[in-house]
DNA sequence: GTCTATAATTTGATAGAC
DNA sequence: GTCTATCAAATTATAGAC
């Protein structure tokens, strides 16, 4: 297992995620997530002696779910549509729930300033997502998306939904990127 | 004038706009401000006496930089295609210079924990951006973008160009969207 | 308008006891 | 693993002199 926490370092990355995708990378405090999980700040550096150690393991535990969520991107018995399907899917449960948004989204906006291990994991991310969605639309119709397109208009439809405040924004943006595939 | 600064308030809403268009809002402090204009954190105080006021005045005036820059949505000399190939032009020179996005991406995405006068700014400036994009699609034909794809679809862009450090990705997404109107 | 001085709080981080 | 205690630095902000 690459990366898998659990305890009190799973309930801290469990805070540490919730916060990260309300606020950012400065949004999260040392002194905060200990309150949130109940110790002290001392022990949370126990967990993740720099704060860069944490945004990591914030990244790629958020990564790992995300990828397993998606599955495989070449099962044959599905047409790329129904796997696009599932990519929106996996960002309409991020976007829709009032107040939270895409990690990567918040974190890749906000990437330049980010302590490097942490920027770093969040291209990798966005590697890999690309690479999942290349291979899933392989053999898609000629008028259907990029990679890029289909993963930065989700991306942009997140920060469309949550900056006004109308979650409808999402599914005007969804929609139609799904409809050229059928 | 709705929002004109001059001198000294003008330089530092431009150091302001820099750092947050690099690292969002608290990337900016009125420490280094100071010191970018050459001047004391507490004459900066003078300026915009609350951080949230610093916040404000830079998303407006970033706000009118860019409806300026895209002029009418309604000039009939000019095709849909036209107008949101001006749209993709402003974005992509604040994408496409090494180490800059655009304001209201990186703010957008961290809006849910700003202060409640940038976070209203920022959704200000995107009804505003929709409506525009809204009016200048009038009369495209039927496969294009509705005004919400649109502007979803450039903010993801320059998020993926700048998170992967691979300014291709702008291009690779911006220009299958306006070939979808010729 | 800009300065010095300073306050109050927060932040990331460490040392060492239990 | 968690605690107490503590640190140095940074942050937003104010008071008052020039």
């Amino acid at each position: 297992m690459p990366s898998s926490f659990a305890g009190k370092a799973a309930e801290i990355l469990d805070a540490a995620e919730l916060r990260m995708r309300r606020g950012g990378y400065d949004a999260v405090s040392f002194r905060d997530l200990a309150q949130d999980v109940g110790i002290k700040s001392a022990s949370v550096h126990y967990h993740f002696p720099q704060k860069s150690d944490l945004g990591r393991a914030v990244v790629e535990r958020y990564v790992e779910r995300v990828m397993t969520a998606l599955g495989p991107p070449d099962n044959a018995a599905e047409t790329p549509a129904m796997r696009l399907d599932r990519l929106s899917e996996v960002y309409r449960t991020a976007a829709i729930q009032p107040g939270l948004i895409c990690l990567c989204c918040v974190l890749g906006a906000q990437s330049l300033e980010l302590p490097p291990p942490v920027s770093a994991a969040i291209g990798r991310y966005f590697e890999r997502l690309l690479g999942w969605v290349a291979r899933a639309l392989e053999g898609a119709p000629a008028g259907a998306p990029s990679a890029a397109q289909a993963v930065a208009g989700l991306q942009g439809a997140m920060i469309l939904a949550i900056a006004t405040g109308r979650r409808e924004l999402f599914e005007e943006t969804r929609e139609p990127l799904l409809r050229t595939l059928r």
